[in-house]
Parts: structure tokens; sequence; C-alpha cells
DNA sequence: CTAGATGCTTAATCCAATCAAGCATCTATC
DNA sequence: GATAGATGCTTGATTGGATTAAGCATCTAG
């Protein structure tokens, strides 16, 4: 298991509740990831290959490398999760789409990573509303490191 | 940078306001870390060292392998960051303390990892209130991996 | 046509995490 | 006491993620 990235020591509860809740989130979704035998990172690819997408693409959405796109995709492709297709235009680029079997794994994953739809659940509507504007206006001025 | 760990597709705002949050949380926190040559996991331990604390204890509490452990605070030892000292009753045990180094370096860490700090500071006191109730009932019954 | 940009890959390196083994030490029991 | 098993930690091996530098193929602007 991933080591908690946040402070022990929080300053005041609301502090102390951002982490708690963010460290929460963190574990389940590694756990979910876990029990499809998925890493973090394949995971998260996987969930965005809602489309066809390139290589170059999806490193800046995720903000890393592209080499390092490269070996994760390397890894759905020996399992038939991913396919690489050659862009239709370009011949140095790849289009990048999931397999039947990627999507039905990351369904499964999606189904195992139920914490935002639990934690939602816990909340009436009217909370809901609550917690959004409240968690927006917190983000509101925070440091972006990657736009 | 490290991948975000959430689902793109997010069904519901609040679920989207969720996933926004922690990935805003969980990239601050790298790059605070990053900013004074630490990574994520040395930076977590480092912050867990507030007193003295065996390696055992320690790969309990981040819900990891000792052997996890070892590695890393060698590698903090070696910057003159931590120490291992012996254990005053049991002689396989070592206790693990801060340099002031350490101490001074964690500092500055959490001066730089500014995010919970803002975030909160972007809020009312009654809205720091409102919020922590609501993150505390959204977690309510989720599951939880590790205790 | 060519220089530079772009899309991707490869190789090398470092770190984190996990597992299996192993050593030293401690503790409970005989 | 002796010893069997538990405990605390380390080591070595393996896997995967992230970054960097280098390289190839292709595209585009001039």
């Amino acid at each position: 298991m991933a080591v908690p990235s946040g402070p022990v020591t929080a300053s005041t509860d609301a502090e102390r509740a951002m982490f708690d809740f963010v460290d929460a989130y963190d574990r389940a979704y590694e756990t979910a990831a876990l029990e499809h035998g998925l890493s973090v990172a394949q995971a998260c690819v996987l969930g965005r290959l809602t489309r066809q997408i390139g290589m170059r693409e999806l490193a800046d959405e995720l903000g890393c490398d592209a080499s390092n796109i490269t070996q994760i995709i390397r890894r759905l492709e020996v399992r038939d999760l991913v396919r690489r297709l050659p862009h239709p235009d370009d011949r140095r680029s790849r289009q990048i789409v999931r397999t039947p079997n990627g999507t039905t794994l990351y369904a499964a994953f999606e189904e195992s990573f139920e914490f935002a739809r639990s934690a939602t659940a816990n909340l009436s509507a009217g909370e809901q509303d609550q917690l959004v504007a409240l968690l927006r206006k917190a983000l509101n001025g925070t440091r972006k490191p990657n736009g």
C-alpha cells in the first residue's frame, strides 16, 4: 500500500478533515485498482480512454512525460486492454483505444471504486450542493502545479 | 508528475468536485516535496517523525511493508535527515528520530505545502465548520481499506 | 529540399512497493 | 537454563512508475 500523502499534524480541523478525506479517497482508488490487477497509473490511463487519443495528448492530460505513457500503454496492450492504432493522417502518431476487454475491465473497476459514490450517497441533495460549493471555493486561489 | 488518481467521467457534480479536490491536493503535495528534494514517500515519513518511533510501528501506521520503510529511512539517513538509534530495552529494535537537519527541512516543506492552509483560508470560520462536517459525513460508511 | 519541430520509442537510472529469506534478539514454556 | 516460536529489522530479487537523454520517423515551413 502506498504511503499516505499528507501531514500528520494538521493545525486546524479543516486541514485534518481534508487530509483524512484525500487519504481515504486515494486508498480506496488504489485498493479498487489492485482488485482488478491494475496499478493506480494503469487504472487512471484506462479511464481516460473514452475516446481515441494520441500518446502526446494523453501525456499532456496526465501531466507526465510521453515516455512514461509508452510503457504504461505497453503493459496494457500486452494484456489486450488497449490497442494502438495508426493515425489516419500522421504516420508518426498512434491512436490509443480500449479493447472490449479493456472497457469491461474498467467498468468492473469503476464498480469496485465506490468511494465517491458512497461518499456522495451519504449526503442529501442539498448537502451535496453545499459540499461542491465549499470545495470549489476552497480550491479557488490555490496554486495549480500544472495548468 | 504522478498520474491523477481518479475517474475522469464522474457521474455527479459532487463526485467531480471530490476528484478535483483530491487531485489538486495530491499534486500540491508532490510539488512541495520535489521543491525540497523529497519524494512523496520521503516527505510523508519525515512528517511522521515528531517522536521517536520504531520501524515496525512506522510501517504499521503507513500501511506498508517494513522492508519498504527500511529503504526510505536509509535514503533519509544518508542525507542526515533522520538517525536510527538503538532501542534502550530491545536490541533488535531501532528508534528513528529526525536530525535537526531533518526538522528544518520538514518545516520548510510544510511551509511550501500551503495547499491545505490556502484552501482553508479561502473559507470563513463558519464555512470551515460546514466543510468539516460534510467531509466527515461523506466519509462515514465508506470502506476503509486498512483500519 | 532542407532545417527544425513533432510524435513516439528506447535505454538508463532512480525510487517505491512487495515478497521471500534470513539474522539477531526476545519471550514463553518446559 | 534450554529451546521453540515470535518479533524487529534487513537484504535481495522483482515489478512498476517517473524522469532524462538520445534517437528514429515523419511532418511542416521556408
